[in-house]
DNA sequence: CGCGCTTTTGAAAACCCTCAAGCTCCGTGG
DNA sequence: CCACGGAGCTTGAGGGTTTTCAAAAGCGCG
């Protein structure tokens, strides 16, 4: 855990309304009744855990600002990056069913994070079956895009793997009323290579060639997107199970 | 949609509520309630599609006997098994919140499924919330599932990949009551592939070392599971993702 | 200014893929 | 009863994408 500091701002859980609303229409008695959910707030410096395999959790996660991954890893020590989360997002309410964490979390870059108590969010989702069902949406459409990750990782080459992976981030921000232009992916190659199942050394030719062709432009350690059109195309991205409205 | 006979026998859902009770403590009552869920059984040949990514469901499919996957296509064709039903397990419930599939749904071999309609499940889980909340947590176990084949697919070898999709579907075959031995599973060599991310040549050329060197055991176009242990080491398979109590 | 982290580059090797053909098994029909 | 055809399995040779190993260069930070 980093060290941080506790406050209680009435806005922070906005994002959150924000991304429950881009699957579920949900009311504005209910969306103001999540905004005063009890929380706390949480600054995670870069690199650090918010969750370990095998740990029991009592709170739920929710990204307000930064960037956060989740992954696991195999009896042998590789690392494979299951999700990236953007702010708004849930990121652990499945501990709320299944508090035994099967993955660990950790801060892609500085990040902010609020936390409210699972035996707050389980009453509130008792009481008001809207944000239930959001919530339940919520899930969902994370599991239609772990899925899409295994098709990423499973059927598609180099290339296609990381325009797509940038597609779908550069995607979910927009929705989110985020630019990757005002908050760029701050991925390693490492992380990428992690995301994709590649090696870091082959992600870097490959982004050195995506380059190349103009589909991406890169800025130090930062990926710009000043083509999304033509890295949909490398990446055969067909953003339907984001199950954006 | 393959020809199918309609009946209604009480014990078909049996299956469900074992699996339920994998995750979760399932009271008499709301067990005895699933089970008498109004629901029609169908005959699925094999191969025949359950459903087509694109479509609208109003139904809920829940696999009594045989073998269902669940696959995407890439833009170019190719195809990715995103996960394997085995009896008991409900196959779209997903589809009760999300109602437009993501995925298409195939019968591996000759198969029974039982079908309720959403109506009734939904006016089930809102009566019954520890029903409900069995349901949620299934939906969660999945989604495990599914992260770990992204790991699979993307940070195993080839020998590694095919050890550890047999592993697991033993193990859950077993939870069910059910044996490999039993009912074997009759992946063609080309679903294993699609299952992995490799290709039929190469899972042929796995298979037959495995094979050789006494990991599994062959007989046709079937695989057999002499020695688990030895294929749990080749796969590095650790069960802990399937939540199993 | 130097240390650590990340990126970059090169060369060789490995794993897996593609292409292509032959084989076995089995159900169907002549 | 045997020929035919299809689906799935097997095998070989060659090629390509990706990996491994190794080392150097760039960059940010204390």
């Amino acid at each position: 855990m980093a060290a941080g500091a506790e406050q209680n701002n009435d806005s922070v859980l906005a994002g959150l309304v924000h991304r429950l609303r881009l699957h579920s229409a949900l009311a504005d008695a209910d969306a103001e009744a999540l905004k005063r959910l009890p929380h706390t707030v949480q600054l995670m410096r870069q690199n650090s855990q918010l969750a370990r395999t095998g740990e029991l959790t009592t709170q739920c996660a929710i990204l307000v600002k930064g960037f956060i991954h989740r992954y696991r890893a195999t009896d042998l020590g590789q690392r494979q990056i299951l999700a990236i989360y953007v702010p708004g997002d849930p990121i652990d309410f499945d501990h709320l069913f299944l508090p035994v964490a099967d993955d660990g979390l950790q801060a892609v870059k500085e990040s902010l994070v609020a936390y409210v108590r699972h035996d707050d969010l389980r009453e509130l989702l008792a009481s008001r079956p809207g944000i239930a069902e959001a919530v339940t949406r919520a899930l969902l459409v994370d599991a239609s895009i772990f899925r899409e990750w295994t098709v990423n990782v499973g059927r598609r080459d180099a290339r296609a793997r990381i325009a797509h992976l940038l597609c779908e981030i550069a995607l979910r921000l927009k929705a989110q009323g985020l630019d990757f232009r005002d908050s760029p992916l701050p991925l390693t190659q490492d992380q990428i290579a992690d995301a994709t199942g590649l090696t870091p050394v082959h992600v870097n030719r490959t982004l050195r060639s995506l380059g190349a062709e103009g589909a991406i432009q890169r800025k130090g350690p930062l990926v710009l997107l000043p083509d999304p059109e033509a890295l949909r195309e490398v990446g055969g991205f067909d953003p339907r199970y984001l199950h954006l409205r």
